[in-house]
DNA sequence: CGTATTTTTGACTATTTTCAAGGGATGTGG
DNA sequence: CCACATCCCTTGAAAATAGTCAAAAATACG
């Protein structure tokens, strides 16, 4: 299996998807892996769901805007994730590729044969539904609750673990107007929260602005709210 | 069946739950029926999710809180919805009876058998699912980009229509200060801003406060932002 | 009927936004 | 390799939306 499983055994994970007709037909590769470059687009709001996706590498934001223009991105989708299944026939928001990214795509219509032919698959997909579930709930409380320090300590705190880069170190892959429109501030709100974390040295900011040193993770913890 | 389908059929609607060794057992009354008063907590953050939950009738708010007491409820539940299906072996918010409720408790360890016995059952966990997920996409919008007015209008108008009271005309089953927390606001803001829309007729406030009557549908419409 | 709770309203405050401008990095083509 | 252009980020000052504190009015409840 190429993704390791994120939690340990739960009956929920126990969840597949069943082929009426089709159970044990094997019928080729599971997905087709798809190429992005920054910026592409992979489906707008709108659009017909005929395919759902797992990012591979990369990146990609998905986001709902008002009549205005106003942008919120609910989330950021990073390696292992799976996103973009829809309860209905079109999608509701729009992906792009934050960065150089490839996805494997996987055809909605095929779901339940894949899952037949790998019942570990369709653990993958509710678990991955599930993740995506708690991380909108904990995004919530973020957005209608924290002040804006509280949302910069939970955000950085957020992308390092889920990158896993170097203890106490990550490069976003995404820029300031990418952070706002996910908090739900501005990028000037944004700017200045981190530069005055840089200045209480909880954070280290270097070169290009993508780079943040976290220097005192607890100070962040602390600073989070919960 | 008890519940209606929501939407028409659907690929995804096909998943269901597959007992590894139980399949076809039968085993009893699918879940048992539980009944709150008012302010009643079903169960709270951090308690084991053994059971999850169908609302048959009343309604129920389930929030989380940081650690200085702010609150955010994240969704209320009215009939017909399923709430309380965690991937982790923990409840990750608190759930409490807004009025007299009644609930059909199931066992999460028999979710497995249960779906076994009725496919049709596994369709309804997996629907209500992805609803959640949607309403928390569309809610982390309202959250992060709307303003007071344009959350209330959305507010009155998804109430107006999951009630699905007579038209035009709402009785909320939750107080301001449950309003204001799902919406990210305060009380005041929230009695304030339903003053300025009456005002500005496009809702009335009856007695009690509780009953509104949307007397401008489009107006609400246009007000929300999307 | 009286008490407790909830809602409304007012005056003031503050966090965040808006508007504006400057600085820095990145990339392309000459 | 430099110059220019673009995009992104930062900073400042003023404005605004929503929050806080306080008290009165309305409603619910025993």
């Amino acid at each position: 299996m190429q993704t390791s499983t994120i939690r340990p055994q739960h009956p929920a994970a126990a969840i597949v998807f069943r082929a009426p007709s089709l159970v044990g037909r094997r019928s080729g590769p599971a997905g087709l892996t798809q190429h992005f470059a920054k910026g592409d687009e992979l489906f707008a709001e709108g659009d017909e769901a005929d395919y759902f996706y797992k990012v591979v590498s990369g990146s990609v934001r998905s986001y709902k805007l008002l009549s205005d223009g106003r942008r919120q991105i609910d989330a950021f989708h990073l390696p292992g994730d799976i996103f973009g299944l829809e309860a209905d026939s079109d999608h509701r928001f729009t992906a792009e590729a934050l960065e150089t990214t490839s996805v494997i795509a996987f055809r909605r219509s095929r779901l339940v044969e894949l899952t037949a032919d790998d019942p570990a698959f369709g653990e993958q997909v509710m678990t991955s539904m599930m993740r995506n579930l708690e991380r909108a709930q904990d995004h919530m409380l973020l957005l209608g609750r924290k002040t804006a320090q509280e949302k910069l300590a939970s955000f950085l705190l957020e992308m390092a673990e889920r990158l896993s880069q170097e203890d106490g170190h990550v490069v976003l892959p995404m820029q300031r107007a990418d952070i706002a429109d996910h908090l739900g501030l501005t990028i000037e709100t944004v700017s200045r929260t981190l530069t005055q974390l840089a200045r209480d040295h909880l954070i280290g900011l270097r070169s290009g602005s993508r780079d943040v040193d976290l220097c005192d993770i607890e100070g962040l913890r602390h600073l989070q709210g919960c």
